[in-house]
DNA sequence: GCCTCGATGCAACATTGTTGCAGGATCATC
DNA sequence: GATGATCCTGCAACAATGTTGCATCGAGGC
């Protein structure tokens, strides 16, 4: 899982799927100048060695009601180990949660959550961070326009 | 683009695709219960009527050289909305700036930018942060462990 | 009860993905 | 500088998957 350096061929590829993995490989190979067989190929190996971690459909949380975003930074008690570990697969765990950062600065934790109602927010706040010994304080932003979402990143 | 409800096909059918959108259709109809005819008429409804917005490969940032995550509180002077518009249209053109949310509370955007260096974000808040006259101050916090990333929202 | 509308399953068909094989480039070794 | 090993390529046959036409079924309005 360590070396493999991703050459102009694999970058090109990677830039295409992370925009739309339902390319044909035929249209790819045009794209990037290569057979669909090369292609296919090294679409592979980009997956067996996790370059590609998964693929996936995008979908629109308004659409599945649920519009409320909000990202929340927790600050702990305790930086102890087994505490940390507790709150952080507790977090993981929810699946209001789409996103859990470990990060340094003034809070511990920043979260991205989504919710259909702010009454299943306060909900989740009395299960997750209230009922958790360890969070000493959290703070709500709640999101009023999702200028720029996903996971895209630079190949380059 | 308004109603279509979705029903508990639809909704059993983009959990799968949330998952992994390389699931053939025969796979899906099994596990839904319906025909691959079937699945594939509601998967491009639901493409076409926005609920599946993209179809896209996950890459490890990493493993393209992008080690380090910040997740970035910006305050700005003024909320004059040419102002604000010209902010949140230069912060979304930055290719390493991942996500982009307009939010309420202490700060005004939250970001999560990608990069290779600190050197590179340093570069960057000159360009995006100090270069731009209406952001008052940003706060930065490094990313120590991504816990949970991604897109994946819940459907039920 | 009859009609319309929308969705379904089946089956033929089109497109796309996959693999075996032979050949060409690169690199270390001699 | 030749030699062989290794890796990657393209081509072509093949397998798997996606797509569409058609007949049928069920729900709701008249």
């Amino acid at each position: 899982m360590a070396d493999s350096t991703l050459d102009r061929f694999d970058r090109a590829i990677l830039a295409i799927l992370q925009e739309d993995n339902t390319t044909p490989q035929r249209r790819i190979g045009e794209l990037v100048h290569l057979s669909t067989a090369a292609v296919q190929r090294r679409i592979r190996r980009l997956e067996q060695t996790g370059v590609i971690q998964a693929n996936t459909a995008q979908l629109d949380p308004a659409r599945l009601g649920r519009a409320i975003t909000l990202i929340v930074e927790i600050s702990v008690e305790s930086e102890r180990l087994d505490l940390l570990d507790a709150t952080r697969a507790r977090l993981a765990a929810a699946p209001e949660v789409q996103q859990c950062y470990y990060v340094t600065g003034a809070s511990d934790f920043v979260l991205i959550v989504t919710v259909t109602t702010m009454a299943e927010y306060q909900a989740l706040t009395r299960r997750l961070f209230f009922a958790d010994g360890n969070v000493k304080s959290f703070r709500t932003h709640v999101v009023m326009d999702r200028i720029k979402t996903g996971t895209r990143i630079p190949v380059d």
